[in-house]
DNA sequence: AATATTTTGCGTATATTTTACACATTGAAC
DNA sequence: GTTCAATGTGTAAAATATACGCAAAATATT
């Protein structure tokens, strides 16, 4: 990006794209922040985000300001809201597009590349640089929305995985209690879970049957018109 | 707004917003739209919006630009997403955050006021400017998913309307039909509308009965958490 | 004017879905 | 070894959704 003059009949704001990046394992849900370096807001706590280039749609800008600050490449980046407050950033007028990212927290190893990114639980994330307070409120009221409709919550777990976890998470998400037997026979009868061998022999119940998300069957049963109810 | 010169070190996008305004009556469900005087896509159909001013936000800017085009004030706007993709303004790099407004177009006297703008049934609408024709799909779309959850419906119908008045404005949305003994008696059963006495006796079933959408019913609901489903 | 048709309200029977709950097995904790 | 917690399975009751019949009167038809 060529630093220079570039000069406007009108005055524009600057537009950035920030990333909400939910992980989630055994502890529960978890969102990845950066510590601030510089002014304003030095020292404290933010999502990674940047500035949108010219050449880069705000998808691709999130993309892209993810890996530079975190090292991760996510499958799952969406828009869930533009924040325009006018005095929301004091270095001057700025808009953001607001992303959430979903990462396989179990996959993450880069996380650390990055000294002054931390995994914080959901709820014990401390006080946000700017107006991110906010954004992290939207971001989970989407999060919740968005689970309903689309099964974005494989993308938080690993590839294999078992009942318990997949209930923790959307417990830990939607923040109710589930009864076990009603989550696990709703979520089965779904059809889009493929049980798998690995080669183990399950003996005895204690130690619980591995499933994957089946990608597959998902997009047959979307084609066919569906709900996804919880 | 001043005309003059601004200068950044980065070259940065326009911001805009765009509205889509819904309207509906008997023939259903309709958007306003304004026919364009000026280059690029000149006598194109378009949504009503314009540039960001620098003291004020989106939404603040969406309500204005809709004003100013149409002479329409909505109770409701608000944004569903943001458009950014490279191309899609011939003039230069120039992102959009889209709104949706609901009106009640009973009440609409002011829109032929722009000479311009004119009501298309939402199956009529011709093919539009810039990416518009995307952002009505999404505008749709979010519309559809938004009513499953609060009872904007009602921000479309007049003050008092009749029960197969509303039951046509759901269907219209939401592009199915309903059983109308059981749309109304689960209508009914939210408990959010009140039965409006105007006067004239009701004498045989053939003249519907007028309700009335009930604000204050509808808070309480919210407060002790619900579900408004269709 | 007489008759047929459509629109509206109300209520009920049936199918489906959701909810609540008990027990047997076994790994882990002590 | 004994106790405790975690997991899988199935069933009965309750709630909800769906399908549909009937009567009254305005409107349309002839």
């Amino acid at each position: 990006m060529t630093k220079g003059t570039y000069t406007y009949e009108y005055p524009r704001p600057s537009v950035t794209t920030d990333c909400v990046i939910f992980g989630f394992d055994s502890d529960g849900l978890a969102v990845l922040l950066i510590e601030r370096g510089i002014e304003p807001f030095k020292g404290c706590w933010a999502f990674p985000g940047g500035f949108m280039r010219m050449d880069e749609d705000a998808e691709t800008c999130a993309r892209r300001e993810l890996e530079e600050e975190t090292g991760l490449k996510a499958d799952c980046v969406e828009q869930f809201g533009t924040f325009t407050d006018v005095n929301r950033d004091p270095r001057g007028r700025t808009v953001t597009i607001a992303h959430y990212a979903l990462v396989k927290k179990s996959e993450v190893k880069g996380a650390d590349d990055a000294a002054q990114a931390r995994w914080f639980p959901i709820d014990s994330v401390p006080s946000l640089a700017f107006d991110h307070d906010r954004i992290l409120r939207v971001a989970l009221k989407a999060l919740k929305e968005k689970i309903h409709f689309e099964p974005i919550g494989f993308e938080l777990l690993p590839e294999v995985f078992t009942m318990p976890q997949l209930q923790d998470l959307y417990e830990s998400i939607l923040e109710v209690k589930f009864d076990r037997r009603n989550f696990a026979s709703k979520m089965l009868k779904l059809g889009i879970l493929t049980e798998v061998n690995d080669g183990t022999i399950r003996k005895g119940t204690r130690n619980p049957i591995k499933y994957s998300f089946n990608p597959d069957s998902y997009s047959q049963m979307k084609a066919k018109g569906f709900r996804l109810e919880f």
